[in-house]
Formats: C-alpha cells, sequence, structure tokens
RNA sequence: GGUCUGGUAGUUCAGCUGGUUAGAAUAUCUGCCUGUCACGCAGGGGGUCGCGGGUUCGAGUCCCGUCCAGACCGCCA
C-alpha cells in the first residue's frame, strides 16, 4: 500500500497515528541535525521530520541526499510540532519518519514547482505536466472539472440526454476554416473536423431526443488569441418543441446555478437588450455591464457650429469617465495616443473636463461655449469630476473605437472586478451581415438560425434589416453563449441557402442530408452552445483560458510539449495518397 | 496578412547617450548550523548576450534581415 493518508489530510486529530504518504518532495531543510522536508501531493502537503534521536541511522543519511521533486514513500508517527505552523491547515502536526522509499528520482525542474513560479510562459507549457503540480494550475483543472460535473448534473435533472456526436465529418464552406484528415481508405478524400456539432444536433431533434447537450470538443483552423484556442470545448444544447423564451429560461437557470454552487454569486433576473441598443450603448454585442459609461451620442448638439471635424462625422460619441477630470495635460494626449494606435485607428479625440465648480474645460473651446458642453455632459451623464472622452467618424468605426477606450479606461480604473458577475443576454440579433469587401451576405450567427417571422417581409427587399431569432448570453464582457431558434422547414432552408448565394446543387451537395431530414417531419427546435474554456476562465475569475486547459497550444498554434504540428514521413503520405512536391 | 513588445546565467530580470574582466536575485553544488517552514551563515561553479549580416578603432547596446515567444488588428457562420 502506497498511503493510508493524502498529504493535505492529517491534523492534530490523527496524533500517535501511525501513518503512510506518498508525494514529491517540495523542499527540503537540512539543519544537519534535523531534516524537515515539506511532502506535496494533489491534495495538500505534510511536513516530515527526521533527526538524529528518532529516525534510523540509514533511513537519516536517506534523507540526506532526496532532491526536489524526488517521489518518495514514507511510514512513521504522527506528532505534534515543537513550533506551529498556523498558515497551513497541518501546520499542527509533522510526521517523524520511521522508513523511507525512494519512488523515483528527479532532475532538478527546469523552474520551480510554486504558486509564484519563476518559470515563463514558453518554459511553463513545454514542462505542463511539472506546471500542473502548481497549485494554481491544479486548481483551476480542478475547478473546471467541478463546472463540467455541475452542468452534467443540472441538466441531465431536467431530462437532457447526453449524446455523442461524430468528429470525423465533412468539410463545409460557411463559417471558420475546418481542420481537415485525410482518409486513408478513400484515396483523395478528406474528412473534416467539425466546428461544431451544429447539423448533427439537429439531426438529434428531427430523431425526436427533445433535449439533447454534450460537453463537446469543437475545431477551427483560425488565429489564436488568449480567449482562443483551435481546439475547444462547447456545452452544446438543443431542444424541441421550445419557443426562444423556453431555451433563454432553461440556460439562464443553468448559469444561474453555476454562479451560485460555484462563486457563491446569487443573481437575479438577467437583464436583456437588443443587439442594436447594446451596439449604442456599448458600441459592442458584448457589453461589460459591470460598470457604466454608457455610450451618449452628441450629433444633435455638436454639429451646429464650425467644427468640421464634427460637422462631417457620421456619428459623434463620447463617454465619462469617471473622476478623469483630474488626468493632467500629458495623462490625456497619452489616451489620445492610444486611441490613435493602429489596432483602435481613431484619428484623434476631443474631450472635456468637467471641473468640480461647474465649468467645462475642452480641447474644442475655440468652436463650443460653456452651454454646448453642458449639453454633452447631459447626453453622456458626465459629473463634475468626470473627463468626456469624445470620438467621431462613421457610425461602425467610431463604436468599435470608443468601446475599446472604454474597456481600456475601465481596466485601468479597476473596474473590472473579476470577483462581480454582470450577465445579461443580448437578443435580436441581425440575422445576415453583410461583407464590407465583396457585398456579400453571410449569417451573422450560422445558416440554420431562423429570421423573425414579422421581419420575413424584408428577405427579399432589405436582407440587412431582418432580424434573427438568435440570442448571446453575455458575462462580463465576455459572450459565453450564443444561440438560436432553428429553421426546421425544407422551403425556408432552401431559402436562406439561396440568400447566402449558394446555388440548388450547392446547398443539396453541402447539407442536402439536414434538407432532406427536415421533409420527414422536423420538430421545431432550438438551442444554444458554451464555450466551456471561457466560462471556467471568468467564473474562476481569470481572462485567459490558457491556465484552465490541461495541454493548451500557444500562440501560433502549437503543441510546444509534444512539438505538434509535424511533418510526416514519406511512406505516410503515400499511404494516404498525398503528393509529396 | 499586419501592428506592437520581448529574447542576456538553469530560471526571472538589470545592463543609460556604443567603451576595462557582462551584474543581481533565485535555483544548483560544498561546508557549517539543536525546531525549520521564503530557514540562516560562509564559499564555489555557472554566459555562443536568439541567429546571420552590417556600421565602427570598438557592439549585449546602433542598423538590416531572420527565427522564436507574447498581446492586439484582420480572421473566428
Amino acid at each position: 500500500m502506497y498511503r493510508t493518508h493524502h498529504c493535505g489530510a492529517l491534523t492534530e486529530v490523527e496524533i500517535g497515528k501511525e501513518v503512510t504518504l506518498s508525494g514529491w518532495v517540495q523542499k527540503s531543510r537540512d539543519k544537519g541535525f534535523i531534516i524537515w522536508i515539506d511532502l506535496r501531493d494533489r491534495y495538500g502537503i505534510t511536513q516530515l521530520v527526521f533527526d538524529n534521536d528518532r529516525t534510523p541511522k540509514d533511513i537519516f543519511a536517506l534523507a540526506q541526499t532526496l532532491g526536489r521533486e524526488f517521489v518518495i514513500q514514507v511510514t512513521g508517527k504522527v506528532i505534534e510540532r515543537e513550533a506551529k505552523n498556523i498558515d497551513m491547515p497541518t501546520g499542527g502536526i509533522e510526521v517523524s519518519v520511521q522508513d523511507l522509499k525512494v519512488l523515483n528520482t528527479a532532475e532538478t525542474p527546469p523552474f520551480t514547482i510554486e504558486d509564484e513560479t519563476d518559470g515563463g510562459e514558453d518554459l511553463r507549457m513545454k514542462y505542463r505536466y511539472l506546471d500542473i503540480r502548481r497549485n494554481p494550475i491544479k486548481e483551476n483543472l480542478i475547478f473546471r472539472s467541478k463546472v463540467t460535473i455541475a452542468v452534467r448534473n443540472y441538466l441531465s435533472n431536467k431530462g437532457f440526454l447526453e449524446i455523442e456526436t461524430p468528429y470525423l465529418i465533412k468539410s463545409t464552406p460557411e463559417g471558420a476554416r475546418d481542420f481537415v484528415v485525410p482518409s486513408r481508405l478513400n484515396a483523395s478524400e478528406f474528412y473534416a473536423l467539425p466546428q461544431s456539432p451544429q447539423t448533427f444536433k439537429q439531426l438529434l431533434m428531427v430523431g425526436g431526443m427533445d433535449k439533447y447537450f454534450q460537453i463537446v470538443k469543437c475545431f477551427r483552423d483560425e488565429d489564436l488569441r488568449a480567449d482562443r484556442q483551435p481546439e475547444f470545448t462547447q456545452i452544446d444544447c438543443e431542444m424541441s418543441f421550445i419557443n426562444q423564451e423556453d431555451i433563454m429560461q432553461t440556460f439562464e437557470g443553468l448559469t444561474k446555478h453555476l454562479l451560485q454552487e460555484l462563486c457563491g454569486v446569487s443573481t437575479g433576473d438577467f437583464p436583456r437588450i437588443t443587439f442594436e441598443e447594446a451596439m449604442r450603448t456599448y458600441g459592442n454585442d458584448k457589453p461589460d455591464i459591470r460598470f457604466g459609461m454608457k455610450f451618449g451620442e452628441l450629433n444633435s448638439v455638436c454639429q451646429h457650429k464650425e467644427f468640421k471635424v464634427f460637422n462631417s462625422a457620421e456619428l459623434v460619441v463620447g463617454i465619462a469617465v469617471p473622476g478623469a477630470a483630474s488626468y493632467t495635460r500629458k495623462e490625456i494626449d497619452k489616451l489620445i495616443d492610444w486611441v490613435k494606435r493602429p489596432q483602435v485607428g481613431a484619428l484623434g479625440m476631443v474631450y472635456v473636463k468637467c471641473n468640480e465648480d461647474g465649468s467645462f474645460k475642452s480641447s474644442v473651446d475655440k468652436f463650443y461655449d460653456q452651454e454646448d458642453l453642458k449639453n454633452w455632459a447631459e447626453a453622456t451623464g458626465a459629473k463634475a469630476g468626470d473627463l468626456i472622452c469624445v470620438l467621431s467618424g462613421a457610425t461602425d468605426k467610431v463604436r468599435a473605437q470608443l468601446s475599446a477606450l472604454r474597456m481600456e479606461l475601465a481596466e485601468r480604473l479597476g473596474l473590472r472586478n473579476p470577483k462581480e458577475f454582470a450577465p445579461l443576454w443580448v437578443v435580436d440579433f441581425p440575422l445576415l451581415e453583410k461583407d464590407e469587401e465583396t457585398g456579400i451576405f453571410h449569417a451573422m450567427h450560422h445558416p440554420f438560425t431562423s429570421p423573425k417571422k414579422e421581419d420575413l417581409e424584408f428577405l427579399s427587399t432589405d436582407p440587412a434589416k431582418v432580424r434573427a431569432n438568435a440570442y448571446d448570453l453575455v458575462l462580463n464582457g465576455n459572450e459565453i453563449g450564443g444561440g438560436s431558434i432553428r429553421i426546421h422547414d425544407k422551403a425556408t432552408q432552401e431559402r436562406m441557402f439561396e440568400l447566402l448565394g449558394f446555388s440548388p446543387k450547392e446547398a443539396e451537395e453541402q447539407f442536402g442530408f439536414l434538407m432532406n431530414a427536415f421533409k420527414y417531419g422536423a420538430p421545431p427546435h432550438g438551442g444554444l452552445a458554451f464555450g466551456l474554456d471561457r466560462l471556467v476562465a471568468i467564473l474562476g475569475g481569470k481572462e485567459t483560458i490558457r491556465d484552465f486547459i490541461a495541454f493548451p497550444k500557444n500562440n501560433s498554434g502549437r503543441d510546444v510539449m509534444i512539438d505538434a504540428p509535424a511533418a510526416l514521413n514519406k511512406e505516410q503520405l503515400q499511404e494516404l495518397s498525398i503528393n509529396t512536391l
């Protein structure tokens, strides 16, 4: 038997007991006459003690040779410490070791296995198995396990069935790039890995499995970000005989449950805003509503003077930054530089200081009087002591720029408290989105999303105006879930593909299986998918999802630990009928 | 595809307008240490300054190229 207890388990209660522990040597403190070793396993740390009086001589000598991360097994008696450590749960006791086995030696690790490690990102990824020994990563993985189990229990109790769908499927042109897998048995043909199990879960609805969920890997061959991996996990859900309200209620319930169970946070009913309102007041379809700084549109109160920049702008919009009127000229210049960076792309920024005495000082005093500036303050909700930042230009661009500024300022002002949770629904998304370069419409959500009945008339006349039965769940400025009521009749689905520029033949080739299924009695259905990696990270109070994934990919999609992707040899390529140039 | 930041000891970093033998902390090794828990004390070893080229009397430092890493924009139905 390797162990009778875990290293986090022993306390004063066990004093006098003989125990066996196994684990890793965290640290050895050799005082010559006495050696203390912190023994670590998944559950915690227990201090071992070896000394001249109580430890057999050969065991003491062996203990002197132990290095960091050696794997050892010890047997000994739990004794009360002479000097207790109140900072640790097991700090009242130690184990006086009588027998010691070295189960495995270890080289000195390339970085310290400590909460505040000296290891850089690079190194930690290369030796991820060592990184996982560290508390922060270990706790994140444990937390993730708790989230998935809570999800399974909740949905299972609500009558959902967990059903697996295939990973080797067919490439489709819509959406993200596919990861592709060559078929050996079918020369020159390829599978694609699913970007989501979308069509399969709809087919499960046609199959009568009216409540489905799956915690499932999805794959997208696009560039990575701190919150984006090429393979990621979704909580994928679908229901039949429901409307949008039923779905939102169900998954609002799940989200509330998770917030309560895992974060101890009770939330009321989630607020809802339309896509249009989100864009107008936050410049963004996933607003962070933990703080204010709502957009105030200024066109009507700023386009009556000689200031050409504003007069020629499609949109002039500002935000009131709380308490920032005290910024120095230098600080404001820095802020202006920030919005002018190519990543943000503003040409400039107009500011108004709202002084404590009720007067205003702006960068455009030449053009506007105090009465004008007062109107601006009213429109942006600025109070004395605030700084109004104003951007202007083409509506879409300005909104994106001001949104970036809003998030940056919130970050700097410490308004993005990770322990605070502000969920909301964004609803009534447009069905279609026009590609700026090609002028072609493509589905904003995906091509199976149903249009709103009352907007159907615009499908031929003004497609951009058609709203979808689509909804996103947003938490602290992150889209954590999104879904829609699907099309469930063949005619509408055909119409949709036609709108998206598919010829009937292409539609048949790509999605014939789905439309064919719709001929045989498809029930009304809809669903939603949560991004699990992101959800877990946010519930855990962090922004980067990498620390919540056991073995993540780096910035360029590489696994630096196993060194993937990698070249194949000639024989493999030939077997797969892939030409080598 | 693009923008920005970084690459110096095992590791994390400092190294100014170019100028002696490239430093600190930590890790590691040796010795000492009668209650440590970030143990302490003394000593030792450890460097192709990412790589290639250029400017210069002289390059870790300046210039060009390149590779790698990170953040972001594009992209992500």
